[in-house]
DNA sequence: CTTGACAAAGATAGAACTATCTTTTATGAT
DNA sequence: ATCATAAAAGATAGTTCTATCTTTGTCAAG
């Protein structure tokens, strides 16, 4: 029996990643995909179910990588201090965010295609857990003011996202100053 | 000779606005706009030149709406202090945005779709002229910290969005609180 | 060296759409 | 009442795309 070539896979969402990066979301087809590959059209469905899996295979690789990225464990840590575990989670999504700011544009633009798109593109990975019980935690203590937690997370990522996109990044202390002192609780 | 209903230009846009609304701009063909209106599809472009034209004059059907709410004199108003200024820039976009959260909603949409789509839906308008100059001038006055100009901006955009697309906002004086306290300078 | 299995390419049905061209219909002016 | 004009509807050429079905090619096991 003949194998079927698993880089081939990664080669299409690798196509398909960098279509979104020139044209947007919009512009993929299969298609175009498979004429980047180099294979041809039906090619592609020996991978991918149809292109909604594709866009969401895609979107997961990316998903993956941010998860991968952070240490999460320390945020949830209690016998870190709850203000230096804020600082950490700014801190580890900075740091993505410079790093890898493909990962946010593709999240965002497959998400915008695909679904009711939410307000801002990492909602799914970090957010869910973790971060949205540390923020609770924090008005609880009184740390930060009692603001809806989406409120934000919406400040964080627009910030974030708004210096990895600029040709000279801020630095994290700015970044982390905007914010810290737009949620601290005033005493 | 027979006149143009210019009430029809109104429907078909309207109908436009409703679909992007829905299913999102990527949703939008001249079939689906026309079968909406109850016309023809070709009756469409007897009042715009092609589907391009037609999102084009949506967007700025809301980029009109926007301009039309905020007082723009006052914030470049050199006799009123510029916290105030400051603070009156801050107090109509969070109006503009409470009341008319479909207008950032479609401006959002039409603008990922049809371009690079920058980084914020509002950045045309308020943006490039008065409100650039608000905050340089804000910041050379060392009345808020030195930050890009377009960091502040996002975070005022998504703060914004996000709490007008809350079920319940969290009222002005704690969307101002937040973004204040993190601009401002620290003495 | 043959053959089964499966990858790869090819072909195609069918849908959705844009934009233009043609025909019909309604209306305001004479 | 007639007629010119332009709106409205209809028809259509041509494109792009998805997803499936068919054919061809290739590799590995026996």
């Amino acid at each position: 029996m003949r194998k079927k070539d698993e880089t081939k896979k990664v080669k299409i969402q690798d196509a398909t990643a960098a279509i979104i990066l020139k044209y947007g979301a919009a512009a993929v087809s299969t298609i175009k995909v498979a004429k980047k590959v180099g294979i041809s059209q039906s090619n592609v469905y020996l991978y991918f179910k149809n292109k909604d899996d594709l866009l969401m295979s895609v979107y997961q690789r990316e998903l993956a990588k941010i998860i991968a990225t952070g240490d999460l464990t320390r945020i949830s840590d209690a016998t870190i201090p709850i203000t230096e575990r804020l600082r950490l989670y700014m801190k580890s999504i900075y740091d993505f965010a410079l790093k890898n700011p493909e990962s946010l544009t593709l999240i965002e633009q497959i998400k915008f295609l695909m679904g009711q798109s939410e307000t801002n593109p990492l909602a799914d990975q970090l957010n869910n857990n973790v971060v949205v019980s540390l923020l609770e935690e924090a008005m609880a203590a009184n740390v930060i003011r009692s603001i809806p937690v989406n409120l934000v997370m919406a400040m964080v990522f627009a910030v974030v996202r708004a210096d990895a996109m600029n040709p000279q990044s801020a630095g994290f202390d700015d970044f982390y100053h905007l914010i810290w002192n737009g949620i601290r609780a005033t005493d």
